[in-house]
RNA sequence: GCCCGAGUGGCGGAACAGGUAGACGCAACGGACUUAAAAUCCGUUGAGGUUUUGACCUCGUGCCAGUUCGAUUCUGGCCUCGGGCACCA
């Protein structure tokens, strides 16, 4: 052939890798055929895999990418491997960002919301996602909200959602409040801007009375959830034991009693001054026609003039003043003097503390600053020292303690508790720094809260027969501070249903984090008309098994899901106190050592990619970049390289089938009489050399994938064992003549690579699939399985050491008993220059791996 | 400050029960093909040294100790980075 014609032979468009061409064309026929879908029947094991679902910003964003092409190869392998995948798709469509963005542009939330839709579907579909498309759930239509509401009154009911006032963060940039959770030091989860407090009348679910379920029950999730995930949890939740310890203020005319909390009861004897948080009511009882009313009103205004963020800051200087007045001791009748103090916060504990500076660093610092006694009643040996340097926080012997002494300060805590309770002066208390979440916001584009309020009859429920309260669309939505609903003399006004007097709505909606907290349950009956979720369908899917997303929700999402799913376990709706068994945190994608962000300009979309080489390049390096649990950076020629592979890939595949179809399987089996199977040939020793390392290779790469993607999420690892198979089969194909090459080797080699590859590049495996003369999809075909005893080495490179140091290696074969292996060490030249004329102290022989010669 | 996690070539990373450190890929270099380039294929690539050119030796997984015949892996201490909590009593 002359180069002319060679040339002209690699140009023809079904010789070279067109990704474009092929994923077009197999994304249309999947569409008809309806391969995305991986349900098949019950009589098969469920699974239920799920990937936290997008909010629909437009296109998807490289994060998105990885969590959902993490999701997709594990829901696909599991398809495959003949469980019945639940692997659904929805979008988390309420939320702020569409609306300042209407704000800024004018389009509506609602229209942008469904556009962005719109364009997050296609894109998915684009990059090969398995999901079941005809079961989308959008939560902020109707039929989806209606049951966020319904939510909202179960919990009402259940006396789990509440309106109260409070002190609560407010975001002045998203114009409304913001749960705790969404405060991430100190500024706006959403929008970064700093987040001041208020004092405000809010919607608040009661999480905290499910803290100690939350903190108990993640043994159910230890094994399936990485620890640190459960760790960040439990440091939110913040439990604490100690006790409340009852002061009695020293008052003549009243009995006022302020109770504290602290963890270190048994440091009540160095008690030597007392805080009450500068806000706490009795502040102004207590100085009231008091020389020292002037001074602490002072020291109060200067104290509240500092921001939360300043003043829960260990940098700021302590300051505080006298009250002028004293409260008991309650263990040893002491006279206290009573303070006020900027560390001390009204809203932990009782907001007043009994203040031990001998061992405790902040009440240390404060009775430096005032010159306050300090006085020691722990001691590291038992002994009184002379003057602390320090604060000393850890345990030790009680002294200075009245009847305590010599006890240690474990158990003592033990004994001044129940003293207290036996007294009536206290009792044991476990503190939470979880906080009640707050639920309601003042925006739009939210669901609205079903409660009206009435003259008459008061805070009442929207009767589930009105649900849902429908959000309007023709609203001023411009933030002012005010609910925009509160605008909206439509929605506003309504008739009492219990008096059928005129009423008013609540006007505002909900954190869309309620939203996110059934969505999962939703999905296994997307289109149930009469409940939030058919009982049978979710007893059959849930709980999801496998859970996929990003950890920035461990204090969010994730442990209001945990929540909500126990109050419905509490109200018998479901029956697991867990929702997801398993979690699996992706990392993110960076680029250039930093996020990926629109301000800074450093984004690579996935469109980018998959337009310019094709989606299965953008899969399949999104997953070799790195473990998928860590945050890696992106980079364009490791792009390049997986784009590269899949072109290698083409070659090896299509040099293949074109010897296939020159050595027809029946043409050669016309010359034996056996049947051929390479597994018969593997075991009757009819492979060669390189033929056996070939057929071994696939087998070990077979069992490697298979374990990689489904018991280690090890995708990187999994896809280099693939380009190890690949880079064999190319040497063979290079190595051995057309004429003595083996086709059932050629045939299931290829075949088995296209299967592994399957999950990870739908569409270049499928197109490849069907060139080797396949009628069905690929994505139908089970899962490879691997033969142990083809897989086994049978021989094993032992290595030989002198006192831990490598000097020979041999290959040996497996199972070799332990006498043998050390003869062959000790015949090894190298081995015995080493030993040369000294002394053989220790021989270790571990079989399958080395000998250890040790000598002196 | 307290609590987690991580530190391995020029780079991303591998070594999944204490047993060959550096799989696989990127980058770089050399070669083949080509008039040339691109693409592709093959090879080399931790550092230092010896060298009869076949190879051989020493060092090397953040640092310092320890346990062990043997440590990237286990223990203790330290350093750096990342994350969580944080005047939380």
């Amino acid at each position: 052939m002359d180069r002319m014609e060679r040339k002209k032979e690699e140009f023809q468009s079904d010789e070279s890798y067109n990704a474009k061409e092929i994923e077009e064309k197999w994304a249309r026929v999947w569409e008809k055929t309806g391969v995305y879908s991986l349900k098949s029947d019950r009589s098969k094991p469920k699974y239920y895999v799920l990937e936290m679902f997008p909010y629909p910003s437009g296109e998807p964003h490289m994060g998105h990418a990885r969590n959902y092409t993490i999701g997709d190869v594990v829901a696909r392998v599991l398809a495959r491997k003949g469980y019945n995948v639940l692997h659904p798709i929805g979008y988390d469509a309420f939320g702020l960002p569409a609306e300042n963005a209407a704000i800024k542009s004018g389009i509506h939330p609602k229209d942008s919301t469904m556009a962005n839709i719109n364009k997050m579907r296609k894109a998915l579909k684009r990059m090969g996602m398995s999901y079941e498309f005809a079961d989308e759930i959008i939560t902020c239509e109707p039929d989806y909200y209606k049951w966020t509401q319904w939510f909202f009154l179960l919990f009402y009911k259940m006396g789990l959602a509440e309106k109260k006032r409070a002190k609560v963060n407010w975001c002045n940039s998203c114009q409304t409040v913001l749960a705790n959770e969404q405060v991430i030091s100190g500024r706006c989860e959403r929008c970064d801007s700093e987040v001041t407090k208020k004092v405000l009348a809010q919607w608040f679910f009661k999480i905290t009375e499910y803290a100690q379920r939350l903190l108990d029950d993640m043994k159910l999730l230890e094994g399936g959830w990485p620890e640190r995930v459960l760790t960040i949890q439990r440091n939110w939740i913040g439990r604490s034991e100690g006790a409340i310890v009852n002061f009695r203020l020293l008052d003549d005319s009243k009995d006022i009693v302020i109770p504290i909390f602290t963890t270190r009861p048994d440091t009540l004897y160095g008690v030597t001054f007392f805080i009450i948080a500068p806000e706490h009511p009795l502040v102004d009882e207590i100085v009231k026609d008091s020389d020292y009313r002037k001074e602490v009103e002072r020291v109060k205004e200067i104290i509240l003039k500092q921001s939360d963020i300043e003043r829960s800051s260990t940098e700021v200087e302590k300051i505080g003043c006298f009250t002028g007045r004293y409260v008991i001791n309650p263990l040893n009748g002491e006279k206290v003097p009573v303070w006020i103090a900027n560390y001390v916060l009204l809203e932990y504990g009782t907001g007043a503390i009994m203040a031990v500076p001998a061992h405790d660093e902040r009440d240390f610092e404060f009775a430096q600053k005032y010159n306050i006694p300090v006085r020691e009643v722990i001691s590291p040996d038992g002994k009184e020292h002379e003057k602390l340097a320090k604060a000393y926080v850890d345990e030790g012997i009680m002294i200075n303690s009245g009847i305590f002494n010599g006890i240690n300060s474990v158990e003592g805590r033990k004994k001044i508790v129940s003293y207290l309770e036996e007294n009536n002066l206290g009792k044991f208390t476990i503190n939470y720094k979880l906080k009640d979440w707050l639920i309601s916001r003042q925006r739009y584009w939210g669901a609205p809260i079903p409660i009206i309020y009435c003259d008459n009859c008061g805070t009442v429920p929207v009767p589930e027969k009105d649900l849902p309260v429908l959000l309007p669309y023709n609203v001023d939505f411009r933030p002012t501070g005010m609910s925009p609903l509160s605008y909206s003399e439509e929605f506003v006004n309504t008739i009492c249903p219990e008096c059928g007097q005129k009423a008013k709505r609540e006007t505002d909606t909900m954190d869309t984090f309620v939203c996110s907290s059934w969505y999962f349950l939703r999905y296994c009956s997307p289109h149930y008309e009469k409940a939030p979720f058919e009982r049978s369908e979710v007893d059959y899917w849930m709980p999801v098994d496998q859970y996929i997303g990003g950890i920035e929700h461990a204090t969010m999402h994730l442990i209001y899901a945990r929540f909500f799913t126990k109050v419905l376990y509490d109200a018998g709706l479901v029956n697991f106190k867990e929702p997801f068994i398993k979690y699996f945190p992706h990392g993110v994608v960076n680029l250039g050592g930093q996020k990926m962000s629109k301000s800074k300009g450093n984004i690579v979309n996935p469109s980018q990619i998959y337009n310019k080489y094709g989606a299965d390049t953008l899969r399949l390096y999104i997953l070799f970049i790195g473990p998928a649990d860590s945050i890696v950076d992106w980079s364009d020629s490791g792009v390049e390289g997986a784009y590269r592979f899949l072109g290698r890939l083409w070659r090896l595949v299509v040099a293949n089938i074109k010897f296939l179809q020159k050595n027809s399987i029946e043409e050669k089996c016309k010359s034996t009489s056996v049947v051929l199977d390479c597994k018969n040939q593997f075991m009757n020793g009819e492979l060669g050399k390189l033929e056996k390392e070939l057929y071994r290779k696939l087998h070990q790469t077979i069992k490697k994938v298979t374990q990689d993607v489904l018991d280690r999420f090890s995708f990187n690892t999994a896809i280099s064992a693939i380009m190890e198979l690949v880079n064999l089969m190319y040497k063979y194909n290079d190595t051995v003549s057309d004429d003595k090459k083996n086709v059932l080797l050629i045939k299931e080699s290829t075949e088995k690579l296209l299967v592994l590859l399957s999950p990870i590049v739908p569409f270049i495996t499928e197109e490849l699939w069907s060139r080797m003369g396949k009628q069905d999809s690929i994505h139908r075909v089970s899962w490879p399985t691997y033969d142990e005893e083809v897989a086994k080495e049978e021989l094993v490179t032992i290595i030989f050491q002198v006192n831990g140091k490598l000097r020979d290696k041999k290959d040996l074969p497996v199972d070799m008993p332990p006498e043998e292996m050390e003869k062959e060490a000790l015949n090894s030249e190298k081995v015995r220059k080493f030993i040369g004329s000294r002394e053989i102290v220790k021989k270790i022989v571990v079989p399958n791996k080395l000998v250890n010669i040790v000598i002196k």
